[in-house]
DNA sequence: GCGCGCACTTGATATTTATCATTTCCAGCG
DNA sequence: CGCTGGAAATGATAAATATCAAGTGCGCGC
């Protein structure tokens, strides 16, 4: 691995708070690799032998049955992927797929386990990730339950990252954001034409939030934590 | 506490592998209570100051949204509730209420913490039950996006434990069970009667697969792991 | 510049699911 | 034994969402 390389890894931010000889050690373990877009990463039915980190760029999980696929949620720079099937040593109950070109570690599982279990503060930062990212999940499911489609869309958007412009570009393609969304392409297209009246202005993948007050307002943002 | 109480905690499943010393002083700063049927834990907004472990019996997570209520999961003994939130020391994302008469115990959320940070064993057995929950939601999702109502409603009778007697008794009422689904309480009466030509027969709250390989098949079971 | 392919949109229609109103069932009780 | 109240089932209807079939826009390579 070249040292940049193994620099992007010690830096990585699950690994803040852990001793450094331990980061060193897992960051040998590791190779590194990048991937082009739209890169399949692991399968759904597989036994995970590598525990991967993202050290730039974007991965879908995806929900795959009977024909049917949908994006469960996507992940970027400094997460580890399916820290559970990793964890438990049973078989991914998701697909991994590249959004864009993606810059991965992959450190072998006996080796992640090691370490975890004899080093606190990873297993602090791997239960504080794995905690996050439960309740992302928990959040996607009182909307799937609790919220219609636009709704829905509604709530994803004023949740996006807009520091930047004040404009959000959608980091995944209409169609996979419908799948995320829990409604079919189609559905989505009319969701958005649903929330032009109320301030939300779209073009392509870039999204533009124009009356903040009245989207929140439209999907009842606070209400739904 | 009392000494049965106490030995309760020490003996519960997360503790398993835990070192005595430690799970002795987690023990002595429980509080345990008896809780009737339907009543709240917790709920949505507050801020975790302990955490809960079941001792006995059954408790639900409800998420709440604009004028309704669903069902997220439903926990029994040996588990601990939304260690996520008392991990982050964030507020609630779910309310808690019983299913039945429960046995609660509650431990301070910074004596837990505290405990975790020196105790590997115990910081590793919140992980494999985070991990555990973490797929359990996983699936909840990918049903959720990927199968129709009455599907679902089969996979959850399919995933249901039937070890006694071959029946199964539904650990809640219709009307929550509806929402553990995502679908309406009417939903899923038809639902039921869609499937009994597939091999189920009900009758209050005891089912009966009389047909489990035509359940299978109706529901795709093993093509959604 | 001009097709070409591909993602997205739009329209028409079918299906699924929710809602509301009513009825049935059944446990608990005087 | 019949009454009563809540849960569940059923029926009728409405709303949400999916599906299928064009159409539109647009970047890209020739």
């Amino acid at each position: 691995m070249s040292p940049e390389d193994q620099h992007r890894v010690e830096t990585i931010v699950l690994f803040k708070d852990v001793p450094m000889p331990a980061v060193r050690s897992l960051a040998q373990a590791c190779a590194t690799q990048v991937l082009a877009a739209n890169a399949t990463v692991f399968r759904t039915g597989e036994q995970p032998s590598l525990l991967h980190l993202i050290l730039a760029g974007r991965i879908a999980l995806i929900g795959e049955g009977a024909g049917d696929a949908a994006v469960i949620e996507a992940f970027g720079e400094g997460e580890a992927l399916l820290t559970p099937a990793v964890m438990l040593d049973r078989p991914y109950l998701l697909t991994a797929r590249t959004l864009i070109e993606t810059r991965v570690a992959a450190i072998p599982a006996e080796t992640f386990r090691a370490v975890l279990d004899r080093e606190p503060a990873l297993a602090r930062a791997v239960i504080n990730q794995l905690a996050r990212h439960w309740r992302v999940l928990i959040r996607q499911i009182k909307d799937l339950k609790l919220r219609a489609g636009a709704q829905r869309l509604a709530s994803y958007l004023l949740a996006q990252d807009r520091s930047c412009g004040g404009s959000i570009y959608l980091p995944m393609e209409r169609r996979l954001l419908a799948g995320r969304l829990g409604m079919s392409p189609e559905h989505l297209s009319r969701a958005f034409v649903q929330l032009r009246p109320h301030g939300v202005a779209s073009q392509g993948r870039s999204v533009t939030i124009v009356d903040d007050e009245a989207l929140r307002h439209f999907c009842d943002f606070d209400a739904l934590i």
